[in-house]
DNA sequence: GGGTATTGGTTGAAAATGTAACTATCAACG
DNA sequence: CGTTGATAGTTACATTTTCAACCAATACCC
């Protein structure tokens, strides 16, 4: 315990020698908290209303959007695990917002579309998602959105 | 049901006229697959070595980097909230790296600091977070970086 | 054909998180 | 004082996520 006293020894340290840079750049660290900060600004819209989860609404968001997929589909394009969709595929099945139906060549697929009410709830959020990303974009110019949005699908490996 | 058909009709549809973007430009979407892909590749450090979870590395890291501190600047400094922070420090204290002691003006704060075990965990865990970021940033050009970090930064309230 | 590996998907238990109610301490005001 | 209200932090309970094992269908290979 002896060089305890190496850090914080004046009550108000400031900055760590050591430290390669600050806390407020580590990449990881700055996608996780915006992510949370704008994902959690934008739940409400789905959990007030239909009670979804964000697992949820990312399926109902990628089925809305590019149609009847499998959902390993999901898993691979969403980059989420396959327990998490296979729960949340059973959640929105329960509450009636899409159908499965299994692949007859292969049946160990099965490809999910949204029903009428489920493309009813994916339309009505569609635009909400579209309000509110203006609303986030307003605040960088084309030149900050274009970058940022390229580096974000780069490091998501995403297209 | 009659507007079922308006998505997947054709099997393979690609673009829907109502979609005002691209679920790849959504950037809460985009912000947490980013996150997700880039925490999980730097929590193996801390998981196997450690068995922290990512709630612990963000208290260490900050008390690692800024110093004494209450749990409740942490929670304003990381958008973190308090029940989160509490637990971890607690798991934190378990496993002895970090030490409590209460503010005797103010006896409902307490104030955290790293243990030597603890600093040392921070400064080998600070040294691969770098490389981490290093490695990450390297893909982008310098005004990427500037333009990405700033963007994030304002996207999560932070300084 | 028959064994083995792989793949799509599910399930159960453990861990983590979210939410709300809680304790304890202090501050403000009568 | 005593009451009320705020604040730092904890705890209990429900929900979600993770991890590993699992089932069923297909592919591979001898």
């Amino acid at each position: 315990m002896s060089d305890q006293a190496a850090h914080g020894a004046g009550g108000a340290m400031q900055d760590d020698p050591d430290a390669k840079f600050d806390l407020k750049d580590f990449l990881p660290y700055l996608l996780n908290i915006s992510a949370e900060v704008t994902s959690s600004g934008f739940a409400d819209n789905y959990k007030r209303e239909y009670g979804m989860t964000r697992t949820q609404w990312r399926v109902l968001f990628h089925l809305g959007r590019y149609g009847e997929m499998t959902a390993r589909d999901i898993c691979t394009r969403s980059r989420t695990h396959k327990t998490k969709v296979s729960r949340a595929v059973s959640a929105l099945e329960d509450i009636r917002f899409l159908k499965r139906q299994r692949n007859l060549d292969d049946r160990r697929f099965e490809s999910l579309c949204l029903t009428t009410e489920g493309h009813k709830a994916y339309k009505t959020l569609c635009g909400k998602a579209g309000s509110y990303d203006r609303m986030l974009m307003s605040q960088f110019t084309p030149e900050e959105n274009a970058i940022l949005r390229r580096c974000l699908r780069q490091l998501a490996n995403l297209s």
